[in-house]
DNA sequence: ATTATTTGCACAAACGTTTGTGCAAATAAT
DNA sequence: ATTATTTGCACAAACGTTTGTGCAAATAAT
């Protein structure tokens, strides 16, 4: 598969890859090469099938027009839909997204982050599964444009953009309340993780405040299973919560398994209410009531914050964003 | 962000950086470089925090270690579940996957194909959004490995892997037969590609084998869209089918928001079988009946039939593989 | 003690670009 | 007709690797 280089384009059209090199990079204007050498050389590329190296220009000009996205897992559809959205905006801007999935586990995260900057990354969108931000810090530090979404660090400066959580947490969990639910579990994801610790802390103070002063917070995934499993054990109590707070759709959707093969009804039987949004849950059984996180957003902002660092406009002064989540009343919450 | 290099290695250490490099990628034995400068070489890049640059190696072997996968749709979770996979198992085998959505748009693709060519992918896994072949045959007569999955081209010897789609419809369409249903309607996807051409074929000839000669193939994309609005037009007509098959999940998803809110249900009222299999299925108000792709099995092979051919391994007789779906049978088919 | 072999490494070129600089030739200004 | 300016391009170095080759120094064989 032999390529064509600049240098065969140089010999055909008996110019220097100098001339060739400006023409085709679109600095013929800038360079003064005259008209008639550009035709030619285009004519040539066009030819010749002309296709740039793109490694080798970045040997020499440092830029790789790649940034790197790392979620802690491409299956989660919340995580799939950022990934496909920033995949195509990135694209849209001439830059490309390499995509890792980090499957939760901060050593295989370690390892793509090492990947990647050999592949001269020069943007890092992340949604970081270890607690671990050394590593991270380190790429900051060093001056590789950053920015954690979803996830984050709070003690860290490193920029981040987010669901404001604990708003959405208090808001799902005041509904459930205002609706008569007085006995709710809450079943969480990845303690560890950020969105986890706020959406737990908006359950609890929600709760608390209502004098609802014991209360169940369960699991420690997000995934199906993890909410399949703690939803089968808590249905096997004695006194059964009359509502599920489910901090993920993937949650959810175990959840639900759970609850028709224990021949329950929602919201009849139960209520339901979860984090995040999927075209999906609309077409379920029940439609289910849920706090809509603002990915499209999250995104356009972390995109939008890497592009302006990278082409060094303005410095941005607030780096720290939380976004309001809106919660999407469907039919999922019974009054009781 | 000043990376450090061999060269920096090198100095630090007193070596060359052929020795260098020849520790760093491993080939220390084969070139009898002594222990103590191996470790010396380690420590120092272990303290300096070496990363290699990639794109310098590439420009010297020639090798990229990129393949790249081109869907038309992220937002599809058919083509979803690939990506995801293939991104997944690509690095696993220290390669990586760059993944663009080409949006079902010929000229996007054959654009995002020239990126990918300027970043000097190995090998190409596409679903081709076009009936134009001839690109795509150039890169294949280049010499670049390239493998389609899903849709490919029936006239061309460029390998690929899909599901038997006529087979599937074949099964399907019959299932609904052999429960009694005679008026059925078909809605179809993306009308050019070759899934769509025999899944169509697989429907109308099992519908004629079994006399029934009068039937409907609608719709024109495989959206969510397409499937809610030919529902729609479906529903007011006169004589209303009493089965509909979906070429596609996403279709699928639409028809059943239209049939919902004309309030009727599925499959009282009406039956619905889909292609795609996918989780959320399962929770759907009625499990779907669907013709099951072997998702992983097609991402598998093609995988494995790109490196193969990167390592050179022993020719690959057949290339051009058909795999057989399952239909899972859930609860949206009634016997009538 | 000489010769043959092995060990351990360095030289230098190359991959395909980009870019600062410089210099003829052509044109304009006097 | 001379000088100043502009036009149009080429030279050569550099980015960070890898690799064929060659050559001392160390060791082994005679």
């Amino acid at each position: 598969m032999q390529k064509t280089s600049i240098t065969d384009i140089a010999e055909m059209t008996g110019l220097s890859t100098t001339t060739v090199s400006r023409v085709l990079s679109g600095k013929a204007e800038q360079y003064r090469i005259g008209k008639k050498s550009q035709q030619k050389i285009k004519a040539a590329a066009e030819k010749l099938n002309y296709v740039p190296n793109h490694f080798a220009a970045n040997l020499r000009t440092g830029k790789s027009e790649t940034i790197a996205l790392i979620v802690p897992s491409l299956n989660n559809p919340f995580f799939a839909g950022i990934a496909s959205y920033i995949n195509a905006e990135v694209r849209k801007l001439g830059y490309i997204t390499i995509i890792a999935d980090s499957a939760e586990d901060p050593e295989i995260e370690r390892i793509a982050i090492q990947q990647l900057q050999a592949r001269n990354i020069e943007g890092l969108i992340i949604a970081p599964c270890g607690i671990d931000s050394n590593y991270i810090k380190q790429l900051h530090d060093k001056g590789l444009p950053v920015i954690c979404i979803d996830r984050y660090f709070e003690d860290l400066d490193i920029p981040y953009v987010s669901t404001d959580n604990y708003h959405g947490a208090f808001s799902a969990t005041s509904h459930l309340i205002g609706n008569g639910h007085k006995n709710i579990v809450c079943i969480q994801g990845v303690k560890t993780s950020t969105p986890n610790k706020f959406r737990v802390k908006g359950f609890k103070e929600a709760m608390e405040k209502a004098n609802l002063n014991t209360y169940d917070v369960v699991g420690d995934d997000f995934t199906v299973q993890n909410g399949y499993l703690e939803t089968k054990l808590i249905l096997q109590k004695k006194t059964q919560p009359t509502a599920i707070f489910a901090l993920s759709n993937t949650i959810a959707m175990g959840a639900i398994k759970a609850i028709k093969e224990e021949g329950l009804r929602i919201p009849e039987d139960i209520s339901i209410i979860t984090f995040d949004d999927h075209p999906y849950l609309d077409f379920l059984s029940t439609p289910l009531t849920c706090v809509a996180q603002p990915v499209d957003d999250i995104s356009k902002i972390a995109i939008k914050f890497l592009l302006t660092k990278l082409k060094n406009e303005d410095e941005i002064k607030t780096n720290q964003v939380l976004l309001k989540p809106t919660i999407k009343f469907k039919d999922s919450v019974q009054r009781i």
